[in-house]
DNA sequence: CATAAGGCTTCCAGTTACTGGAAACTCAAG
DNA sequence: CTTGAGTTTCCAGTAACTGGAAGCCTTATG
């Protein structure tokens, strides 16, 4: 398979499949033209690298879980443990998102938005506080 | 003051101050010495984009807001337009990290976390889906 | 006055995970 | 043979800093 069949065939654009190549996440081989040469194995493990991303692992999490992927006598348990922690990661960040939104929607709400200069928001970022 | 002391009361730590003036945020006078010398609305502004990043805005969308800030004829339609925006915004990351969460616990939860290698996590990654 | 510690300066590089674009080569179709 | 699409490499840029090095300035101490 070429770049672009593999590319098609995982939703990975081609530049992310040379990047993962050349960050060392997959090692296709090369025909005589000098064009990368996948084979089935690569796209599955460029389908596991794209599922895995869009769970918002981050690409050294990647290397880690596909090196657990092609050991066969890995430990489910060193699985769990780095989802385990992502999730953790993911909830911090939704806990940050609520409280920024908390705040900013309130914000919102108490801003006029009309042609007049007065603005609660101007006023809180500038540590105003107007209370409200 | 130097900027030690603008660091310490608007909680940015130093570099960050010199990065927001290398990108044109704020523009501390010089002293004899060299020195950059904040005013005290120099330590305004400071604090305006550290909250305004403490809520997430961009880089560029705080540069617009502390325009606004120093509008005085601006109309507070124009910051409430951008902080809508930004809520959007921070609406979908939740939506999207929420998505994540669910799929990454539902994993989780199926996966035994022990010494056998079998693992419902590396089987979803790689596309199997293995019910359940 | 010498020195040492700490603060300040600039500049360069690295981070994350790609993405865009240029110049050049290869391949398939007509 | 030409044209267009696909592929190659390489360089640069993105966002918002952060770390570190080399060197100047200031302040405290002996």
């Amino acid at each position: 398979m070429n770049i672009g069949e593999v590319a098609s065939r995982s939703g990975l654009p081609p530049k992310t499949i040379r990047y993962y190549e050349d960050i060392g996440l997959v090692r296709p081989q090369r025909g005589s033209n000098g064009y990368r040469a996948f084979r089935e194995t690569d796209l599955h493990k460029l389908i596991f690298l794209g599922r895995a991303r869009a769970l918002g692992f981050s690409i050294e999490d990647c290397r880690v879980l596909l090196s657990l992927y092609e050991d066969e006598s890995r430990e489910s348990a060193q699985v769990k443990a780095i989802a385990q922690q992502h999730l953790s990661a993911i909830e911090e960040k939704i806990t940050q998102l609520q409280a920024m939104h908390a705040t900013l929607s309130h914000l919102v709400n108490s801003c006029h938005g009309d042609d007049r200069p007065d603005c609660p928001i101007l006023n809180d970022l500038a540590g105003q506080a107007a209370g409200g």
